[in-house]
DNA sequence: TTCAATATTTAGATAAGACTAAAAATTTAT
DNA sequence: ATAAATTTTTAGTCTTATCTAAATATTGAA
């Protein structure tokens, strides 16, 4: 069974071999870790001494399955209790990660099935991200970045790559949610933005806002 | 800030000076948290400098105003949390401490308060303890042990002393629950033990069973 | 009251997880 | 290809919470 800081170093790893099925370098888990090197090296020796993650020397790490495992279980937990926290608790979006950071390591399976079957089985956190089911596969999806969405389609709001507050924060403030259609006008190709329309209203979306956000076809 | 070990002393010392307003000795602290006198020392010492317990060597511990608001905001996470797991996650009573345990330890103002308003301020846990409020009061209660109810009496079933999943089980097997009314018939002086109507059936209660089960005379 | 039994504290050690500083390996740039 | 820069690892230290063993204080019984 992994401590509360193993745990936490997997979902590190874990996000950051995501999109990139190279090995994670030390350096990059620290980072993420908000920690020095040095210890996300002892850290690495002991879940390699664990046998959640393969390691060599000076050549980053990748999670073994028992790893990736541990790591998804975790994630599972965290949307989970997001979804708690948005639906059941009157949380906003912007305000449920702290607490899913804590909640996460809460260790009983029977709780985690139970709050599943009580949330009715949601397939994404509140953030539109996949919550991987029982056996840590994650339901996939077709959403793209809005950044890459053709002129003149129409697609819909699915989820946000960036999920700190401020970013969901602009989003509410701009009356755009999960859910949300838009409508792709045309794109600037000086600045990257694009002319949208929204509720029936037209605006612009910049550059940085076309790329945090995700949409799926409509 | 305690930590969740500092919060564990501090729950158990609460417990140990309730019935008894005298200091809580060392060894009775060390004993509750399973652990060495020695280790109790250690943390007298430090939650002594945080203020939250008065402490003079070989003379025991008290917990200050401070401490005992502490260990009263954990308690009351814990049976708010358990109310939870029983009321909308199809915990029975004798499945609910473990889980409890941890997640009594969760630090959020937000999810206490909108976790208590979810569960529309509930006043006692599924054992019938009662439940803190937001300023650290308990809700009095007029229970007392079934032990000490008099003949021809009824009354009616509140709480248990003993909520160890053993007790509990054994009073769901004998179809004992809160609320359950129980009529004592007559009382043997040879054994202590009672014997008593409940649910229209004549049954005989140990002294152990009456000396673990909370009533309220109807 | 005085000494034995018990309770409590102190001293020193250990493990987990973090840190700093320095050493070693790898990568990059000339 | 080799030196410089960067990355990674090692060695040693710190804190928290635990332990054992020994020392000290308190209690209680003769």
């Amino acid at each position: 069974m992994a401590t509360l800081s193993e745990e936490n170093y997997l979902k590190a790893i874990f996000h950051l071999s995501k999109y990139d099925k190279t090995a994670v370098s030390t350096n990059a888990i620290a980072q993420k870790m908000e920690t020095k090197a040095s210890s996300a090296t002892d850290m690495i020796k002991k879940l390699f001494e664990k046998g959640l993650i393969d390691y060599q020397k000076y050549k980053g790490v990748k999670l073994t399955e028992n790893g990736r495992l541990a790591a998804v279980s975790v994630i599972r937990k965290h949307r989970l209790w997001e979804v708690f926290l948005v639906d059941k608790l009157r949380f906003s979006w912007d305000e449920v990660h702290e607490v899913a950071e804590q909640l996460e390591h809460i260790k009983s399976k029977k709780l985690t099935r139970e709050l599943d079957a009580f949330l009715e089985f949601p397939t994404e956190d509140p953030h539109g991200d996949p919550i991987p089911d029982t056996n840590g596969n994650m339901p996939s999806s077709q959403k793209l970045l809005l950044a890459k969405v053709k002129q003149l389609q129409r697609c819909i709001c699915v989820g946000v790559k960036d999920s700190t507050p401020k970013f969901l924060q602009y989003l509410d403030k701009h009356k755009i949610a999960l859910g949300t259609e838009i409508t792709v006008l045309s794109r600037e190709s000086y600045d990257e933005s694009m002319a949208v329309k929204i509720n029936n209203i037209q605006r612009s979306i910049s550059k940085e806002v076309a790329h945090n956000l995700f949409v799926k076809i409509s």
